[in-house]
RNA sequence: GGGGUCGUAGUUCAGUUGGUUAGAACGCUGGCCUGUCACGCCAGAGGUCGCGAGUUCGAGUCUCGUCGACCCCGCCA
């Protein structure tokens, strides 16, 4: 660097430093040319500090920085001095001095960047990914980058606090049958044979509980091929965690701790603890989701049983074919129009309803809504008392099956939400979920399949009802919802093979394949495997949460399109024939892109 | 696999019913400017209207296809 030495950083100086020789090294933000005195903002990562070039400070330095342009990398040495009266800029943190340059090194020049680093307007997401170097150079980039490792650092040492080990597990694992598609990697030495990257390190982690290891922990990445959305990549991180000799109140307390710390130690913010706890049945029953945001009422509340022997026809065959009659009470929401409610039938059937029916309650309590008519007096009053309807208020029904409704409905109660600004900014709203249901039969496979995994073990009281009627048997299971999205979610783990077997047998995974990809686990569990349990947490979606983002792409360094590329190395690629010769592989060339 | 939004200058966008030489702002280049901080003023350069067909006398605009980005459904134990 030509013999300097950097100082200090473009954040830090203040007028403490008044009349200091000091060196700065960064970035050159913005120039400002007057010709016979130019101004610079330097950037580095902590902040900006304005440079003064004037010819009577040093001519040679003031000669140069004509030529200074965006993004130029340049040393600075000078002194710090007050900025003259009122010329102080109180929207940088540095704003009370500036630095007059008495020698100006230009350590690199820089093309026109493809975009402007300044905070101002969005730029196309494509440009971003391609130019990564540079979206990441922008302030409210490097904030996410930093919260995201100090959410790490806080996690860390929260955890090593609690005697938990940070402990590797493999990349190149197995792949087993159940959960996401997995990415696979071909193997040299064992032709025809494939790895599989881990979608998480499951079975490794209970595995270390049967070794006696009793509390481990790992930051870890995980990959599932699977298709994108703004809160899911095919890469992301987890915060592992599981421990032996512990149950279900245990891990709450300790995320519960953990959490608080979190938010207080990266966000400044309390939030209260115990968080709010539903079971599944609850859960689906009053928001129609397993991942509700709590923030906010638009309970649904379920009429069947008045719906049943109303003169709806549509009601009244739903209710008798074994569905549900649903309705939301969008209070003060009377004044939709025409046009709102036109939309929001499109909504709701977009998500698959057959339609929306919608009664406006008026002044004096009376209903206009197309289907008043097929409600007796007596019916209205038990429809109003059990939603509480007062005039200005609209209810919204929905009728299918149970599925089909909570579905819609609960989407409903957020777009309701959503357009009427119910939804707290700023505000964080935890709610653990409990009692999942242990399994769930797949129509298309024909058999029933884990809701979490095949290692959760089910509530003791229902273990009975595993081979009657596994649909009714509840898991240990736990997730953690904030603000609507699922940010952690984990189990009791079965630690007795003969249980294992019967979950197995339960979602006819028969002896053979049991024993073909699990055997290692049925065996180690028959070696003294103690009681254990763990969570996971999604880094991405909490940090993307905490830092305000929409998507977790945005707390992400290098995050990868929809299409799963990336835009920067252009990854996926082709590899040349000599390396898939290696491997045993032999392409389908009309498949091979470009 | 399905539904939707978008694609025009380096960037963000406008572009009327299909009609002359496709515009603006910012950025960029050159010039002027000693207190700016989104500096200002003057001048200038900059376009495969994503790509390919089609309709038409004529397409940025209409039709079909295709590529790409994003959002959602399916999928994600």
């Amino acid at each position: 660097m030509d013999g300097l030495k950097r100082t200090h950083d473009c954040y830090s100086l203040t007028e403490t430093s008044l009349n200091q020789e000091v060196v700065l090294m960064g970035w050159v933000l913005r120039r400002r040319d007057h010709g016979g005195l130019i101004f610079i903002d330097l950037r580095d990562r902590k902040g900006i500090t304005q440079v003064v070039f004037a010819p009577e400070v040093h001519d040679e330095s003031h000669q140069k920085a004509h030529s200074l342009r965006s993004e130029y990398v340049i040393a600075v040495k000078g002194i710090v001095r007050r900025r003259p009266e009122g010329m102080e800029n109180p929207k940088i943190k540095t704003g009370m001095i500036e630095v007059a340059c008495r020698d100006l090194r230009i350590l690199n020049t820089s093309k026109t960047p493809a975009f402007s680093l300044d905070e101002e307007g969005e730029i196309s997401e494509n440009l971003r990914l391609k130019y990564r170097y540079l979206d990441l150079r922008r302030p409210h980039m490097v904030e996410g980058i930093i919260l995201r490792h100090r959410v790490c650092q806080t996690m860390r040492s929260y955890l090593n606090s609690r005697d938990f080990l940070e402990i590797e597990t493999p990349v190149l694992t197995r792949s087993t049958p159940e959960g996401a598609r997995d990415y696979l990697v071909p193997s040299r030495v064992s032709p025809g044979c494939f790895y599989a990257l881990p979608q998480s390190p499951q079975l490794y982690k209970q595995i270390l509980m049967v070794s006696g290891l009793e509390r481990y922990y790992q930051i870890v990445k995980c990959f599932r091929d699977e298709d994108l959305r703004a809160d899911r990549q095919p890469e992301f991180t987890q915060l592992d965690m599981e421990m032996s000799f512990i149950d279900e109140d245990d891990i709450i307390d300790l995320i519960e701790g953990l959490l608080c710390l979190l938010f207080k130690e990266t966000l400044g913010k309390a939030i209260r603890a115990p968080f709010q706890k539903l079971t599944f049945q609850e859960a689906m029953d009053r928001f129609g989701t397993d991942r509700p945001d709590t923030r906010f009422g638009l309970e649904l509340c379920d009429i069947s049983d008045i719906a049943a022997v109303c003169g709806l026809k549509v009601f009244q065959e739903v209710v008798s074919a074994n569905g549900v009659v649903k309705a939301i009470n969008a209070k003060g929401m009377g004044d939709f129009s025409r046009k709102d409610l036109d939309d929001l039938t499109g909504f709701a059937t977009g998500l698959g309803a057959k339609g929306l029916a919608w009664i406006k309650i008026k002044e004096g309590g009376s209903w206009q809504s197309p289907v008043a008519k097929f409600f007796s007096e007596e019916e209205k009053t038990a429809i109003r008392q059990r939603l509480d309807a007062a005039p200005g208020d609209i209810l919204f029904f929905g009728a299918d099956r149970k599925s089909a409704v909570c579905r819609v409905l609960g989407e409903l109660r957020m777009e309701l939400a959503r357009r009427r600004n119910l939804v707290p900014k700023g505000e964080f709203g935890f709610t653990w979920i409990t009692e999942f249901p242990l399994m769930e039969y797949d129509e298309d496979e024909a058999r029933f399949v884990s809701l979490h995994h095949p290692f959760t073990a089910p509530m003791n009281e229902d273990l009975e009802m595993l081979s009657s009627e596994p649909a009714n048997v509840r898991s240990r299971a736990y997730d953690l919802v904030l603000n609507g999205i699922e940010i952690g979610g984990g189990s009791i783990r079965i630690h007795q093979a003969s249980v294992q077997e019967a979950v197995f047998r339960a979602l006819s995974i028969s002896e053979n394949e049991a024993g073909d990809k699990f055997g290692f686990l049925l065996e180690a569990l028959e070696y003294g495997a103690p009681p254990h349990g763990g969570i996971a947490f999604g880094l991405d979606r909490l940090v993307m949460l905490m830092a305000g983002k929409d998507t977790i792409r945005d707390v992400m360094a290098f995050p990868k399109t929809h299409k799963a590329q990336c835009l920067l190395t252009n990854a996926p690629a082709n590899v040349s024939m000599a390396q898939l010769a290696e491997l045993y592989l032999k392409p389908d060339w009309k498949k091979v892109p470009k």
